[in-house]
DNA sequence: CTATTTGCAAAGCTTTTGCTAAGTT
DNA sequence: AACTTAGCAAAAGCTTTGCAAATAG
């Protein structure tokens, strides 16, 4: 794995790839690092902040870029707008189909899962970005009431 | 959980929340068994060979409806729309960040998982409709070339 | 000088809302 | 009559695209 973690690091990368370092990624980096669990939107309001022209359009291609070097990783919680983060914020999502809340349990709980799959597909899951669907206590005791 | 498997029970579950049973109803569940993974367009697409005058707004309430009901799921397959399908297609995704490439796993694997929710967090994970994060084989490899 | 990146405006696609008409109980 | 549902049109929300100007190597 490319040492993306460090400023330099990412200059580097991006470097290897022919592309470069900008104060527009710098700027979208540090407001993914700062926010945990932000829309576009959200970002782009905290870089604006900082350097009030920058256009939603970087912050869109930034994203993009920086899921792509694994930088940051983005989350479907629900419907609408995906929620960015970075790569070592480390909670799993619990997401109730039935009433849209959200609860966080530690990722450790994955980790025999993450082995498995290692093992059987070769697949490496990032475990610290997940939403799994299900239903909630809450509203599982009212579909028995209903019922 | 109230029997929603059946035409009978589905009806009957409606009921008791004072909703109906109606052929829109009915041809947009047909349709989300008879797809698989079916986008809302895709879903209105089949609809419309029935019965041509059903608006896509119907679709987007209908799905949200047998969603809350548990009748079917959506998973987000990287961005764009969702996809729909029934509760009883049995089986997991894993979706490469880096590619975008999806390659399907028996959610027997998950077993363990939605046994330690259920105990801990009072939890029902539907493991049938998960989509998991993480890099795939190839990208894996791509990396450590570049490196 | 060449290639990459940005900002801006516009377009594109998906989803939701407001409202009226139609259908059920 | 009271209430739920459907269709339609318009609005809203989110994301991408095309292109010219700016910037960095």
């Amino acid at each position: 794995m490319a040492d993306v973690e460090t400023a330099r690091g990412l200059r580097k990368t991006l470097h290897d790839r022919g592309m470069r370092m900008t104060p527009q990624r710098q700027l979208v980096l540090d407001a993914v690092r700062s926010l945990e669990h932000a829309t576009p939107e959200q970002i782009c309001q905290r870089v604006q902040e900082t350097a009030p022209t920058v256009n939603i359009t970087t912050i869109y291609r930034t994203l993009d870029l920086l899921d792509r070097l694994g930088l940051v990783r983005h989350t479907h919680l629900g419907h609408g707008a995906p929620s960015y983060s970075v790569e070592d914020h480390q909670h799993v999502h619990l997401v109730c189909h039935v009433c849209g809340s959200i609860q966080e349990i530690p990722c450790e709980l994955l980790d025999p899962l993450v082995g498995t799959l290692r093992e059987r597909d070769g697949f490496e899951l990032d475990a610290s970005h997940l939403a799994l669907s299900g239903t909630c206590r809450d509203c599982l005791k009212q579909e028995q009431e209903i019922e």
